[in-house]
DNA sequence: TAGATTGTTAATCGATTAACAATC
DNA sequence: TAGATTGTTAATCGATTAACAATC
């Protein structure tokens, strides 16, 4: 039996690398040719050797007491990400999340683009949502395959993601972007990234009540 | 000076707590009063000592042989995180994104719930999404104190995010969860969570790659 | 040259996993 | 009772942090 795919570079790397990415992007537009670690650092509150292994992961090369070309770090990024030829995906679930995800510009600067819709609403197909038709899911295994699509995003209610996932799944699909709040069984071979809203809150939500909480601790120490 | 507030719950145990969550309010559904560690890990993918442990953090005390009863380990989740007392908050952005953020149902469970939403333009300004109206952006440093609101969304474009940010501050936010895609900088004592779907599009995107290549790797081998 | 920065190796830290006694 | 499950303690694993030599 085939094991997981092996993850030789950690996800923790594999999360922070947008963020340089974007971070490097402003650094360009005001006109920055050259940064270092400790610059980096300084702005994205990062240890600069994290940082400096981080971007060794794209396999790029710094100039010891210079830094790195803006330029080319981000050409460096982008590579190890394959940004620069564009994944396109279908999405499933036209409702408010659905339209977010469509109307949300930001995607094409990663390589990516939501190129049809689906639903099962009679009232929702064949509406156009900037520029991207919504057709009805019956059509969708028969359209991945046709075209080739490799990625699937599920914006449904909970109870549709697992059946719709299978749908996508027999149509060919390998990666599937799941914003439905639940779990998704997918087989060996499938990768699915869950991005369930909910997780955050509740990290900001505990982290809050525990400095409130110390706060208060605090206060009383004080007195 | 203060240190970051001290979290002794790890945050990967935060981010698991709400997926046991909505799996038990499934299985509470179907009308399942008992569960093991055992049980849920076969269904999340997880190691039972884990779950155990993470469990563990919410105070409830399982039963040798038997597990936990599925309604009073909701209970103690829905304690844990202090969902039973609604947070409410203001959304800045009245875009897309905010507007599906707006419109999303599943907040409610978790005690979270937008009242106001706050825009520049004028031809927004005013309009009622969802039941929440939206409000020059102007007003929200005075509203956040009027209504002692501690929590804010940012949904705005990444160039807005910080000036957003700052208002909100100065409102007495305390809390803020930011889905543009910048970097927010903000003092010591204020909580900010970032929501950058990039990151995950990336994670998906470079496991996909990976797969592919390891893939291919295999069937050269097996010829 | 001197100082700053990279890249690498070692040490630390924290989370996960394994082992096992306690319990119903 | 026997077997399954909890809860706890120890071992492992992996990521972060620290230390330091190499380099322009």
């Amino acid at each position: 039996m085939i094991s997981k795919p092996e993850l030789s570079i950690p996800e923790p790397t594999l999360r922070r690398l947008p963020r340089y990415y974007n971070y490097l992007k402003e650094l360009l537009k005001v006109g920055r040719e050259i940064v270092s670690c400790t610059h980096i650092g300084k702005d994205l509150d990062l240890d600069p050797p994290q940082i400096r292994k981080d971007l060794a992961f794209t396999g790029i090369r710094g100039v010891p007491k210079v830094g790195y070309q803006v330029e080319v770090l981000l050409k460096s990024i982008e590579d190890f990400f394959g940004w620069n030829n564009i994944d396109e995906a279908f999405l499933v679930g036209a409702g408010n999340m659905g339209r977010a995800l469509i109307g949300y510009q930001g995607f094409s600067r990663y390589g990516f683009k939501i190129i049809a819709a689906f639903d099962n609403a009679p009232e929702i197909i064949g509406q156009t949502i900037n520029g991207v038709e919504v057709l009805p899911l019956s059509k969708i295994k028969s359209l991945c395959k046709r075209m080739n699509v490799k990625i699937g995003v599920i914006a449904t209610p909970a109870h549709a993601a697992q059946e719709v996932a299978e749908m996508m799944i027999a149509g060919g699909i390998r990666g599937i972007w799941n914003f439905a709040p639940a779990e998704i069984r997918a087989p060996e071979g499938v990768i699915v990234q869950n991005e369930n809203l909910a997780t955050g809150l509740a990290v900001l939500c505990k982290k809050l009540q525990m400095l409130q909480q110390s706060g208060k601790f605090r206060q009383e120490v004080e007195k």
